[in-house]
DNA sequence: CAAAAGCCTGCGGGTTCCCGCAAGTGCTCT
DNA sequence: AGAGCACTTGCGGGAACCCGCAGGCTTTTG
């Protein structure tokens, strides 16, 4: 069996390097990348089925490289480790692991025994791994209760990037008042909601960069969602 | 000697642990915190005079933690240790630093050979030291291309949070036309501008918002201070 | 000292946003 | 089949935003 690990930081990855070699004995070789961008080539060049994978990296993030690397081989086995269990890598991943694919998703302040535990289950088992504190996370980001659609969840990026109503409504193939209901629905769920009735002045915020904020606070977004929307509304523009 | 660690990353914190004693022969006991708020107390109990500090923790940021630390005893001696140069960052670091205040700010990603070189400089030599990297930083951002004043960054971190021109004139003390032509200059150095003058519909953006993201990727703004900013202003709405 | 440059402010108007009201579609549940 | 729900769209209006124009104040500079 070989293992590719891809990790930025060279303490972290020295420490993956020897828990795995700990873990899976049967493991003769193990690769190291150190961004997605190299971890795509390698897992090309080497045929990689077993991945240990970071999420937050500069060059190309996890995701990113998870989604190419997936895409050519559907059934490689990814283990997600990471620092945080923010609502946009969770929504990212379970957004791009393909059907009965074996994945885990696993928090950097595991113990090492779960984290060996991990690595076997899904390299050799072929089971599905996900911490508690992520579960407990996907748990309540898909209940209905706070939960954002896909459709609300790509116009809270648009209004993110500071699209206006009318280029939101192109862009998604919505008339202008459809974008702005939408956008009621994001303000309620993310209880920024003016009180409504009257003209009363009891809110003293935009609601639009209002709601950004809150969901950047609320960990719905965050930097690496923000930079992955904004390469990609750019490519949208050129073709407009 | 005595040495305080303030991080949270176990792996990073022993790592340091071992860079300091290799360094600091002369070092008798090392203290070890794992978030701000403890790094805080540890300090104020043991008198500590020598700290390295992590920025980005969960409990309480290095920035929030060294400032209290340096209320108290503004002499002494703090090496910021951090995973990036967010421009957030820099301006948070060098706004708390007391007058004549040795500290250093180095990058995780930088030698073992230049940390030992940077502990010993700070610790002992007493003088600063601060990586090339966010040196660089820290002449771009004030320089007077593209930087911002204080007040222009406050009134950026105004709209971040969402708030409307009336209140932040209220909160600022300014007149709504005085935040509004701030309003215009941060646009005009976050280059999202208006083409200006007629109604050219070539700008997709609500400067507003847009504003907020072009920030956010230049790393002009980032979690850590957008949190602070919000703690804030929920204080200063209280009061109100 | 006078000119220049900078910041603060008021006015006015065009645009965008926020949202209530209402009508139409398609789906589900009883 | 009819009620109920979710989603879409149009209209209209009040508030907020974006910004050119212009006058007053303070500081800096030749």
């Amino acid at each position: 069996m070989e293992v590719l690990i891809v990790e930025d930081d060279p303490l972290h990855r020295s420490f993956l390097r020897e828990q795995v070699s700990a873990a899976l004995p049967e493991c003769s070789t193990i690769y190291e990348a150190e961004n997605g961008q190299q971890g795509e080539t390698l897992a090309r060049a080497h045929r990689a089925a077993h991945i240990v994978m970071d999420l937050q990296m500069n060059a190309r993030n996890g995701i990113e490289a998870a989604r190419t690397i997936w895409r050519e081989r559907p059934d490689t086995r990814i283990l997600f480790w990471s620092n945080y269990a923010d609502e946009a890598y969770v929504r990212g991943v379970s957004r791009i692991v393909p059907n009965g694919a074996a994945y885990g998703y696993v928090l950097k302040s595991t113990s090492e025994e779960r984290l060996k535990l991990a690595l076997r289950s899904i390299f050799i088992e072929n089971q599905c791994v996900i911490d508690n504190e992520v579960r407990g996370m996907q748990q309540r980001s898909f209940a209905q209760t706070s939960g954002f659609s896909d459709s609300e969840y790509e116009i809270l990026m648009d209004i993110a990037l500071g699209m206006t109503d009318r280029v939101i409504s192109e862009r998604r193939h919505l008339s202008l008042r459809s974008v702005q209901n939408r956008l009621q629905q994001i303000y309620s769920k993310l209880d920024v909601h003016q009180s409504a009735d009257s003209q009363r002045e009891d809110s003293p915020f935009n609601l639009r960069a209002r709601a950004v904020t809150v969901a950047m606070l609320r960990k719905l977004l965050n930097y690496g969602a923000l930079e992955k929307a904004e390469t990609e509304l750019q490519h949208w523009m050129r073709g407009r």
